[in-house]
DNA sequence: GGGACCGGATGCGGATCCTGGTGGTCGAGG
DNA sequence: CCTCGACCACCAGGATCCGCATCCGGTCCC
């Protein structure tokens, strides 16, 4: 597994470097925030280790790009101790956990173990309904053969329903799926992006079930 | 959702309980392990919050317990900041997820409301009755086969009903089922309901049990 | 400055729900 | 066995709620 680690104090990233190294993991390092976006657009990781205070910016700004692209690489962020709402900010862009510094490197090595499971469970292939085809590593659709363009929320939105073939999706998820966690939006934006989903998609593609969310595939 | 908080610093308690009821769960509270074991055993939990350091054992056993048994029941751990192997050991024991004290309410609340909608999706055990099958999680019921489209009310009785089988729910709890507690409707909109069910389902779906309410599955 | 995207607002159409009424069923007591 | 009262099933109409499509202003990036 190639890990990205993104940290910028030399003594503290040569010996997460290294324990990852020792467990067995192809491991990077950038120390700058200009390095660590240059790494990530050359190169797909199955993991990032990020720290989120970079001389040269904010590493929420990574992790913000990549989701923006709809990049669901695990990102882990490290904050300082003190930096509560900085973790919540990290977590509601995105990131898939959070280190507080100091940090054990057994901790560490846990937590990064258990995302790269969880991950490597819901990597599927490719999922087809009727003539659609939702190819998740490639982030396409085509239908019928023919690609469809998606933006990033209508990406994720089908992203999360097609993970569940047949298996309603709750309104309240597919919000989770698309904002942060605990983000309140009281508005239809969900129904809305869904609506487009079907101009793109075919109108029979997403299934409205009253009162609970959507569905796809036949049930 | 019914959660139960193993907390045994009584202002920190009070304050999850309050934040907890006020997203809409039903709480319980236990200060010791003792507590809280004869909770678990009395009644089941969606998700059960769970303080590592308790007067008069290590939450762990809970934890190990539970899943000794078999139960598959959320549990979201709660350690001191230095207790670091303290935490590697929870996950490694079946923890879904864990929070380091002090922790943020609102982070709380984000990683529950997360991890009791994916549980939701997983543990999902689906209900048989002779010619019927129900299943919760993808919210869907079919009669000899054949798909049954519910309405939610009708989805909110079936649910009720389904859960005892063999036992008689009484109407009031039917309405509290099918509306919020409190909510005193004068009417027949129960029984209308459970006509429709039976039309859509069989006539012999669901029994009535004169003068007390109604039964689902052989008693 | 232009375009893409997002999310809030609005009005429509339809599914869903409550309610009231009517007729049927059950059970106890005479 | 019959009567009576209570309870229940089912139907239909109007009120309500929900989801859909669309428009529009704001924002970010090019």
């Amino acid at each position: 597994m190639r890990i990205l680690v993104v940290e910028d104090e030399a003594d503290l990233a040569q010996a997460v470097v290294d324990h990852l190294r020792a467990a067995g993991h192809a491991v990077d390092h950038a120390s700058t925030l200009d390095e660590a976006q240059a790494a990530v657009r050359a190169m797909p990781y199955a993991l990032i280790l990020l720290d989120l205070r970079l001389p040269d910016g904010e590493g929420l700004a990574l992790l913000r790009g990549l989701r923006d692209r709809r990049d669901a690489t695990p990102v882990l962020i490290v904050t300082a101790r003190d930096r509560i709402t900085e973790r919540i900010a990290g977590l509601e862009a995105g990131a898939d956990d959070y280190l507080v510094k100091p940090y054990d490197l057994n901790e560490m090595l846990a937590r990064i173990n258990a995302i790269l499971r969880r991950a490597d469970g819901t990597r599927a292939p490719e999922r087809r309904f009727g003539g659609l085809c939702i190819s998740p590593s490639a982030r396409t659709v085509t239908r019928d053969g023919a690609p469809v363009t998606l933006t990033p929320r209508e990406w994720a939105i089908l992203d999360r329903l097609s993970h569940r073939p047949g298996q309603v999706v709750g309104k309240a998820e597919l919000e989770d799926a698309v904002y942060g966690f605990g983000k309140e939006v009281e508005s239809n934006a969900i129904e809305a992006h869904v609506s487009r989903l079907r101009a793109k998609l075919g109108r029979r593609a997403v299934e409205t079930v009253r009162g609970f969310g959507y569905r796809m595939g036949q049930g």
